[in-house]
DNA sequence: CCCTGTTTTACAAATATTTACCACACCCCT
DNA sequence: AGGGGTGTGGTAAATATTTGTAAAACAGGG
């Protein structure tokens, strides 16, 4: 039979039943060398058996912090209703996995705005002691305010900004968009347009380089970029309504998100046109459903779990006192049928080679 | 200018510069009727211009509570490596939202193993004051413990077991399921198999609905029920060997997932059968991506934003001594193309009638 | 002016933990 | 035998807040 619910044990009771003073438990329980080897383990054991748990908010606000990192997605788009990509999902595990290593709990935010009070809402009241934020945002001053006050700040962003000094970690997105234009380029596609908002700084670095790619192949004329939110349904209508004015003036396809890109492949489709015979199309992302896209998405990997690993280390650094810095992940083209490549792709290729992941 | 960040302004900073008592402050902030109207004012004055915060640690403390839920991905898969299905996302995103307006924090953990103390981990240190569960998980026990210990505690999972007395709040997964398939047979379908692991009670459910579907139509001797994991490549594998094996001895799917189902489709047109003339496929979420898919994939609905809502609501019944009733939320079937019912079936067709919902 | 009753505010205890400082005992050396 | 170091463990203060109780201030009626 446990304790009674309504009176959690404390270190007092231990203390009492140890017959030494709280103190002595305290020191015991943290393996305080002051403590003699044989109190300690008794100590110990008595916690053991009273089944007794440290009262954390006790003890944080002894120490003056909360042992906790808040993790806020930033997608910019406010009241949080349309950040369902997978994409987000992985990000998060990976972060929860690498802070439950650092013994860390991770307080989830969605729903806060641009123009909310970023310090107040996430660190003013002592809930957490860093912030990772997902998503460098169309307006990164709320970033910004948060360096400025010294809050252990790491972002998932694109580049820096002038004057952003806050640490983040990034994807190579030029290196990305490069890649997917290249590729397509050099499966002799000779108008390819750029589907994503450039106002985001991750997908003005993917814009970057395709624009890159372009003019290194003398095309840099034909650069075309259409601002799409980040929805599936955006990439769809995009394309209907494009089409539906102008015709079909392009054979390639490059967008900023896995998700556009299967919309967009589908809005082709609706109109009648073939992926990839008539336009070749090229994700960025990598979502687990991709391979299974039909046709099987040509896509830019992103190592999402370093990221996410990368990210907690440095935040662990930032509450340290340490410091941290910014750091650009490498990204891989992964050649699948939708650019027209690879026309007998099957997953199972990928998941032999692979070892089933 | 803000204050030195190394020493946040406390209660007692406002009560000296407002010339009263630190009782009075807090009783004013909290505009508790026994002060007087105008110190009130005056004292909450200060506290704006200052740019207080109440320290929530010291509050949890003196109040013995956390003001946080914790929120735990349960799919039985350890390590928590592969529950990107874009379902919890949304799932998560809905509890969050509710969790704020209710000015609570929501703690997330998904990397808690099945032979955890899961009450000493979510709630012995006195992180949360309850914890919501998402996936009822093969084994329950975990669950049945935290109830019987008293932790307020609701559960997104399937149907009841027996001794199972905690709150769940599911989908009606038999309607969903009875749904799907009758669908299928309806459409003149008439080997139908199922492809999920009804070991997980939710799955079990869809399972349940689907037999009685098929027995209802006297064709209950057809059942065929094919264990799959929660990813696309399971769903793939399963199909590829499956045929591999017996050859096309079926002409439709009802996949417990829409995950599964893409899966399975790719893994059918891998083999050079037309999905939906050869084989018709049904899958359940309804995820962003479903319309987009080729075939756009006809599935079963539900309705996340409500479960969330709910299981917050659940939630905090419990937190506040109240009791909770299980609740069971109406699927809806959504005809698209996969089916075969629907073969002109285009998103656009869906965003006008929802008005871009 | 005093008594009563009401309004307003102060005092102090309580929450569970950590840690700087102090005290006691013991042993060895002188 | 006393002094100084060392190994232990206790005392009390500190963290920021809430709340029961006491007390002061104040008004009104006799």
């Amino acid at each position: 039979m446990p304790k009674d619910s309504s009176s959690p044990v404390s270190m007092s009771d231990i203390a009492r039943l140890a017959g030494v003073s709280e103190s002595t438990v305290s020191r015991a329980l943290n393996n305080n060398p002051l403590i003699n080897e044989k109190t300690r383990e008794r100590i110990q054991q008595i916690a053991r058996s009273m089944n007794y748990k440290i009262n954390e908010s006790a003890r944080n606000l002894r120490l003056k912090r909360s042992h906790t990192i808040s993790v806020v997605i930033n997608t910019g788009c406010a009241g949080g209703q349309t950040f369902s990509d997978p994409f987000m999902l992985d990000m998060i595990g990976a972060i929860a996995d690498k802070l439950a290593q650092y013994k860390y709990d991770l307080l989830f935010s969605n729903s806060i705005a641009s123009n909310d009070d970023w310090h107040s809402y996430l660190m003013g009241s002592r809930r957490a002691d860093g912030v990772i934020v997902i998503g460098q945002g169309v307006d990164d001053n709320p970033l910004r305010e948060l360096q400025k006050l010294g809050d252990p700040l790491v972002v998932w962003g694109g580049t820096t900004k002038p004057g952003s000094e806050y640490c983040i970690v990034s994807s190579d997105n030029q290196m990305g968009g490069h890649q997917a234009t290249k590729h397509l380029l050099s499966l002799g596609r000779r108008k390819v347009i750029f589907l994503g908002d450039t106002a985001h700084p991750e997908i003005n670095g993917r814009y970057e380089g395709y624009r890159t790619a372009l003019t290194d192949t003398g095309l840099g004329k034909t650069e075309r970029q259409i601002p799409v939110s980040f929805s599936s349904e955006s990439g769809y209508q995009t394309i209907i309504d494009l089409i539906g004015r102008e015709g079909l003036t392009f054979d390639g396809v490059f967008a900023a998100s896995d998700s556009i890109a299967m919309g967009a492949i589908k809005g082709l489709q609706a109109l009648g046109h073939k992926v990839p015979e008539d336009v070749a199309v090229v994700g960025f992302d990598d979502i687990p459903i991709a391979p299974f896209y039909t046709p099987p998405l040509t896509t830019v990997r992103q190592n999402i779990h370093r990221a996410g690993e990368l990210m907690v280390e440095k935040v662990m650094r930032l509450v340290g006192g340490q410091s941290a810095e910014p750091e650009v992940l490498p990204t891989e083209l992964v050649v699948r049928a939708s650019c027209g490549a690879n026309p007998e792709y099957q997953p199972v290729q990928e998941f032999f080679q692979e070892g089933h992941g």
